[in-house]
DNA sequence: CTTTTTCTGTAGCGGTCACTAAAAATAGTC
DNA sequence: GACTATTTTTAGTGACCGCTACAGAAAAAG
């Protein structure tokens, strides 16, 4: 299963790591955002000539996709990583704030969610619609577990939440600090749990 | 004061109003974005060509700018708005809230605000900072009136309505309805009032 | 009238964008 | 060694970007 050498195909072998490039890219759209970082920057920065990285990616939005997949799966998962430590859904909502108050503030040069607000505004349809689509497949993550709870109000709770990450995210990137990130997130969780119990 | 004709100038007159042309420009940068709408775009929307273009308004950037007056300047300044109706702090925030929540949803096809996301991920760092340098001001204003009841805790309450705020606009330009953002806005509101009243 | 001033239309500037055709290079396979 | 498969390099492509030179058109001033 580790087998990570794996019986070298036939032709010249790619001089690159794609695992590395794919990291790379996720910093670069992050920090700069979708469109302005080019496939002329992308090359010099990852290594690669333009046809290596059409074969490799497919298109500047291929690549942005495998990046959305990568950053997604990482740390940057505020809500997937909250819920592994369980808890009540009180609870892990407030994680979930809290975690995105530490994270989404400017570290290396990139601030907020990639996901929420790395295609704002881009011109391109399709990086919109990649980036839409892990939007809303996050937001219906949130809303099926406070449904566990609280089944009714679930889908108000969900929005929210979720527009509360989307404004300490737009606030990050605009350069808010982490204690401003943390003391509204803070308060996000009282009111999380005030209207929760409401009704 | 009225005097619209103002002893017509030297030159050949021009053939079309600035006036319509910068609330055009507003509709068109709030639909899609700065970057998305292009000079081209701009001047056959406007019925103008490019040297017209750029002797009315100097640039892109300078058109903008112009929109960002317009737009700060109509119903759209929320907070403004609801500040001329007076109140106490917790009443004009309610307001402001609520009316964000009432403009925010697309209509003829803008939605959020322009100011906080009309700019966002742009390649432009003049538009970038046009937006920013109003946005600044806008929560400043903000801080200022609720520090007439809350000096203490100005910053940080202002703080949560901003950040509310930005959450709003964003979800409303992902396709957010009017009732999702009311709802929000009156959680919003509940917990403005909460905070407010600690410590 | 001529002159001056300002705007308008045509045409196109240099630059950047995402992307690609063609051939050389490097590996395994026969 | 010859052949095949894959990636590399070089050197671009056409399209679009914001923006402008230039000359003609339309007004007031002399």
């Amino acid at each position: 299963m580790t087998a990570t050498e794996k019986a070298q195909p036939r032709g010249r072998p790619r001089t690159f790591d794609i695992d590395e490039a794919v990291d790379r890219a996720v910093k670069l759209f992050h920090r700069r955002g979708y469109d302005a970082v080019g496939v002329a920057e992308l090359g010099s920065e990852l290594g690669i000539k333009p046809p290596s990285f059409y074969a490799a990616f497919g298109s500047k939005a291929g690549l942005f996709e495998q990046a959305l997949e990568r950053y997604t799966a990482s740390k940057a998962n505020v809500f997937g990583n909250a819920l592994l430590e369980g808890g009540s859904v009180a609870e892990v909502i407030e994680r979930t704030l809290l975690e995105a108050a530490r994270i989404y503030p400017e570290q290396d040069g990139a601030a907020g969610c990639l996901v929420m607000d790395g295609t704002r505004n881009s011109t391109d349809p399709e990086a919109r619609a990649l980036a839409a689509a892990l939007k809303e497949a996050g937001r219906a993550r949130i809303r099926d577990f406070i449904a566990t709870e609280f089944p009714a109000r679930a889908d108000e709770l969900a929005d929210l939440v979720a527009i509360a990450l989307a404004g300490m995210s737009a606030a990050a990137r605009d350069g808010a600090k982490a204690s401003t990130l943390k003391a509204f997130a803070e308060a996000a969780s009282r009111a999380f749990r005030h209207e929760a119990a409401r009704a």
